[in-house]
DNA sequence: TTGTAGGCGTTATCAG
DNA sequence: CTGATAACGCCTACAA
């Protein structure tokens, strides 16, 4: 490994001169600094970061710390996140937590560790992990999930709202049934759609009921058994809310093992405009939640933060927006 | 910020030691090792992973470079990589390239730079960025293409025979005019992918045609376009082989617009399982790749590098599925 | 403008 | 088994 020092003595320069070259800081004869220039090119020097980092306690990385890479929400907004610090000279480190605390605390001290200049997360539910980065005061912006103590920036989506007006939609359609699919309790969107779901139900004057409700881990297999389990009852659902694209997987395979069409037969929303929900037949009404947005607001908040703003935590919350198709619709 | 000699100043003992007992490493009394560790717990003392990996001249940090965090197969990649390498305590990082060889040049950089431990890529075409890790020997894991000088090990799927299959199938069901649809010159799965098409229109006694092959980038958006354009010409293509999931949105949600009915109008292959391929009307017949397996072959083949191994650089192809849905039978 | 020298926090070496 | 001490590679006072 080629070091500095290596760079300074083959253009005859200290190692200081060569640093101040290579970094173009503070002023340097311009020969001189051609000579370490040349040098460091023909020796193909790379600099250390971890030195360079140690030295300078602050690493141009910033953990992302998401609950499902699988999840195209999520990847949406690491593009989001991925395209600001791009820009600003920041990479971005992606952790997967599965949606387990454990992964998650582990990956806020990998990102503690290695000294990682900021945390976007989007939190599993427990603190735990996040009094550690603000016992370190290390800089944090949460993400879709709002963090217990929050004295935190925050960018949420109103889930809630959406959930609500979603619901609203299916009942003047004239759903009668309206059911609901979220995720686990405690997981802070999962609860609130669930929330938004029933204050739909009431602005609607029908009245909720704990067997029109289920509640999986968000993904597909789940939101399945949880299908057609709602619609073996004997009054089941005639529309479902479901929170989120995965989960509408499962659920519109279950609906086609039972031969049930939606729309005609159960009107269906679902959380999360995927590309290949408008190519369904019916095509899927969604809540289009603003992922790419998400990100990168996350990440110009953070940057903020690591410029030194001081300015108090502000919490964002988007509205995302009723795309309506046609598997929300009486039509068959 | 604690450090190791305030643990150490704590337990009334020498940083060696505290470091020793830290590490369990040499041997140390465990009467010093238990005061050391209440130490470390009362100060909630977090080691610098900076001031450790310098030391050490190593980080447990894998870099998965990838071309598009957004696309499912590769999405499904980083989950068998990183289930591989958390269960060996390595964290895994996930770069994109956009398929721009200037970010993957960069991202190599910078995994340089932080000394990471390896590298899994699957290379954007250009072999510039690859020589850099060659040359710092660092080891290293092609995934999906191959690299040029290929000294290196290599994870790969059959796409050529698959493709090859897929068109055969195509022409057995009675398809007369198959077009193809793949991503661009110079990246190698599109390459294989064209090849396998002629493959297979040679060993069905189908001519090829140039009017039948359009190239765009792997998205949505440019076989979207292309498609219209295919099917546009005076003699259209009757069926189509299409080069990745992202694209197959494009190409369906072409034909939707044309009123043309996958299968009955038009036979679809296209590559990738994509969870929703199931779901549509009629199902999408694919060629279902083992990504996740490729991923955690690929993480193994690194780590097996990391541990030591010398022996030579291995090439693994792994064969794709052809899972017959509907949209290529001839069926209404 | 340049060079010298010290330290970032850890771990490894080598005496004791 | 323990404790000084010397690196790891880089940056930055400070002095020249």
């Amino acid at each position: 490994m080629t070091t500095i020092s290596d760079v300074a003595a083959r253009a005859n320069v200290s190692t200081a001169t060569a640093s101040r070259a290579l970094n173009g800081k503070s002023s340097v004869d311009p020969v001189l600094a051609a000579r370490v220039v040349a040098a460091a090119r023909e020796l193909d020097y790379r600099p250390n970061g971890l030195a360079r980092n140690l030295r300078r306690r602050e690493t141009a990385v910033l953990a992302l710390i998401i609950s499902d890479v699988e999840n195209p929400f999520f990847t949406a907004i690491a593009r989001g996140v991925e395209d600001v610090a791009q820009a600003a000279g920041y990479s971005v480190v992606l952790c997967n937590t599965d949606e387990e605390a454990a992964k998650e605390r582990r990956y806020v001290e990998v990102a503690i560790e290695e000294q990682m200049a900021g945390v976007i997360l989007s939190p599993t539910g427990v603190a735990s992990a996040v009094d550690l980065l603000r016992d370190r005061q290390t800089p944090m912006v949460a993400v879709d999930r709002p963090l217990p103590g929050a004295a935190t920036d925050t960018v949420l989506v109103d889930s809630r709202q959406a959930a609500r007006q979603a619901t609203v939609h299916l009942a003047e359609q004239g759903y009668e049934l309206i059911g609901c699919l979220t995720g686990p309790s405690g997981v802070r969107t999962a609860d609130d759609r669930l929330a938004g779901y029933r204050d739909g139900l009431r602005a609607t004057k029908r009245r909720s009921a704990a067997r029109l409700v289920r509640r999986t881990e968000y993904r597909s297999a789940g939101a399945h058994q949880a299908t057609l389990d709602l619609l073996s009852q004997p009054y089941p659902p005639d529309a479902l809310l479901v929170a989120n694209s995965a989960m509408a997987v499962g659920v519109l395979q279950a609906l086609a093992e039972l031969d049930l069409r939606p729309g005609r037969d159960v009107g269906v929303v679902a959380f999360d405009d995927a590309p290949w929900a408008a190519l369904l037949d019916p095509p899927l009404t969604v809540v289009a939640q603003p992922a790419y947005e998400i990100g990168s607001l996350a990440a110009q908040l953070l940057l903020n933060r690591l410029t030194g703003s001081h300015t108090d935590p502000t919490t964002t919350t988007l509205s995302a927006q009723l795309v309506i198709r046609r598997s929300s619709t009486r039509h068959p």
